[in-house]
RNA sequence: GGCCCUGUGGUCAAGCGGUCAAGACACCGCCCUUUCACGGCGGUAACCCGAGUUCGAUUCUCGGCAGGGUCACCA
């Protein structure tokens, strides 16, 4: 069998060799080590968790250590194309901080290993599929949707191993006359890998696995296709052609490739490549709706569509962080160690990230947030909160026009050393200090059930009686503590605890009256500073109100 | 079903033959406090099961079991 003649005869119009290509795209002037890393998206634009996941490995892998990161688009699936899904794709995850130092960008390609859209590069793989055929390691196959489909029914009543392979590999052996007569009748082959593995007795191939350590499996015995009818090759021959020739030094992807590595495996064997360092991640997993049991993560999963996180306005540095600490299980503990110190000085390492997958946890999610947003100077949370009203809640906008008095709303007991951790998220946010605009003042909770319907009304009529703006802190407590005293409640909580029978109650429950009729609500930061930014009237008027209505 | 990955408290997760089995989140209690928070202190709670190796296994081996992944001209 001549194989040269049989590559001309599939790809008369490749005229580059792989010698050529290797010479565009010639080992990167970096130091020995450096990582090259990169994200390979399909334009469906849908990016989720797992996704930011997995990127932020690759940013932090290549980023520090002087390394690169780059964007390619693995759009070889029309069927699966977006419009608008690179733009989605790169905003997603500058949103988080997550930049690319190479590939696709919004101003056109950038760096000289491209192009970066496999879409681009079907010369490129077709060369190298031409290769193979040449070297009698890849061949055309003419088999129809039905003959596979036939061969796999009759496998799986057999129960065979499915798959094209062996004897099933029927255009394994097709001779040149008959590739001739079926490229005649008009026929597209797709290209084979013409594999060398062994069906009966695979062998054991052992990779290396930057997370995982050595990995053996067996080898792989498939007929794989490598170039699609139209032209395009498979994903797992792109990855070989496209990870070789832009010098990626680390694959970093889901444990969702595991099984297909020892495909990967042979590809690159049979192509001439080193085998790059493969890093697979564990995947993220979420909780179902009622019961606390695992689940796998589908893509439909609301809470794991990094939008969700953008919607509900977390902030992107509270994000980062909450991954860091499932990222590299250390990091929590270097966080308490440094407090203050950005998180991008975190020394990850891949070496420390957990092989099995991590339950995503929205509480936890939370409680990093809290601290990350405690740190933040409210002049940046307002910006913050006023641009995510922009997209998601714009109808607010005109509430947050005033910025000071906005400001000092959301400085309200952050400052000290014991500062209030309120803020979770830009959506709780607005919701947590809703009670300053009246359009959003109501009632949330109920009277304190040691105050009786009759006290609340003695309570609320001596405080507007009393009630002088101008008072100091210290002052204003005074007189509600006279006032509930008057009332049979005690001054002092302690004293309540120790003859529970003496009071009706102590001065929190006749406070959280007056906290409920301000606030409308039985928990916020100190009413007296509630109302110094309220101001007067408004203060006297919801006073009134509440004593109306009671 | 085959192959592969994973298996420590409710969740995340240290551990790498000998520990009273860290820590964080959540939960509960107490303290602080004018309320709510914040903070502090304390508490409940775990090595999937069974063999084997060993003086000794959470840690090593094997076998089960469980969860997940994958078996496309999708990535």
């Amino acid at each position: 069998m001549d194989y040269q003649k049989l590559a001309d005869l599939l790809f008369p119009d490749i005229d580059k060799t792989p010698e050529d290509y290797e010479a565009m795209y010639p080992a990167r002037d970096l130091p020995a080590g450096t990582p090259v890393t990169r994200l390979g998206p399909s334009p469906t634009g849908f990016i989720h968790l797992g996704n930011l996941y997995g990127a932020f490995v690759d940013e932090r892998l290549a980023h520090q250590h002087g390394g690169l990161f780059l964007l390619r688009i693995e759009d070889t699936d029309d069927k699966r194309f977006v419009e608008g899904a690179v733009e989605t794709v790169i905003d997603s995850l500058d949103y988080f901080g997550i930049h690319f130092d190479e590939g696709a960008s919004k101003e056109g390609e950038i760096g000289d290993y491209g192009p970066y859209h496999q879409s681009d590069r079907g010369p490129l793989y077709r060369c190298f599929a031409k290769k193979l055929v040449a070297e009698g390691k890849a061949y055309p196959c003419f088999m129809t949707e039905e003959e596979i489909a036939a061969i796999r029914a009759e496998q799986e009543s057999q129960k065979l191993t499915p798959g094209i392979y062996g004897s099933f590999a029927k255009c394994r052996d097709l001779t040149i006359e008959e590739v001739q007569a079926h490229l005649d009748a008009g026929e597209t082959p797709v290209i084979r890998l013409r594999s060398q593995g062994n069906p009966e007795e695979p062998a054991q191939i052992h990779v290396q696995d930057a997370i995982r350590g050595e990995l053996t499996m067996p080898e792989n015995f498939q007929d794989v296709v490598i170039i699609k009818t139209m032209g395009l090759p498979t994903y797992h021959f792109a990855h070989a052609c496209d990870d070789h020739l832009m010098r990626v030094t680390h694959v970093i992807r889901g444990e969702e490739w595991l099984s297909s590595l020892p495909i990967h495996y042979e590809l690159f064997t049979a192509l001439g490549f080193e085998v790059p360092m493969y890093c697979h991640t564990a995947v993220l997993m979420k909780v179902d709706e009622n019961g606390n049991k695992r689940k796998l993560s589908k893509r439909k999963d609301p809470e794991l569509a990094l939008d969700f996180y953008k919607e509900l306005g977390y902030h992107p540095l509270a994000v980062r962080e909450y991954l860091l600490t499932i990222l590299n299980s250390n990091y929590e503990e270097w966080r308490m160690a440094n407090p203050d110190t950005d998180c991008d000085e975190f020394p990850f390492t891949l070496e420390k990230m957990s092989t099995s997958g991590a339950l995503f946890d929205i509480a936890k999610l939370n409680d990093v947030s809290k601290d990350v947003l405690v740190k933040i100077p409210a002049k940046e949370l307002y910006d913050f909160l006023t641009g995510w009203a922009k997209t998601y809640k714009p109808e607010v906008l005109p509430l947050l026009e005033d910025e000071d008095y906005i400001l000092k709303i959301l400085d309200l007991g952050r400052s000290g050393n014991k500062p209030r951790k309120d803020f979770v998220s830009a959506s709780q946010m607005f919701d947590f200090i809703s009670y300053f605009f009246d359009d959003y003042y109501k009632l949330e909770d109920e009277i304190p059930e040691q105050v009786s319907q009759e006290d609340a009304a003695k309570i609320l009529d001596a405080y507007l009686a009393t009630y002088d703006h101008s008072d100091e802190q210290p002052v204003w407590f005074d007189k509600i503590r006279t006032l509930g005293t008057e009332l049979g409640y005690a001054a002092k909580p302690k004293d309540f605890k120790k003859n529970p029978d003496d009071y009706k109650g102590h001065v929190g429950h006749v406070s959280g009256v007056i906290r409920l009729a301000i606030v409308g609500r039985a928990s916020s930061p100190d009413v007296w500073e509630i109302q110094q930014i309220l101001g007067e009237e408004r203060t006297k008027a919801r006073i009134a109100k509440m004593r109306k209505n009671l």
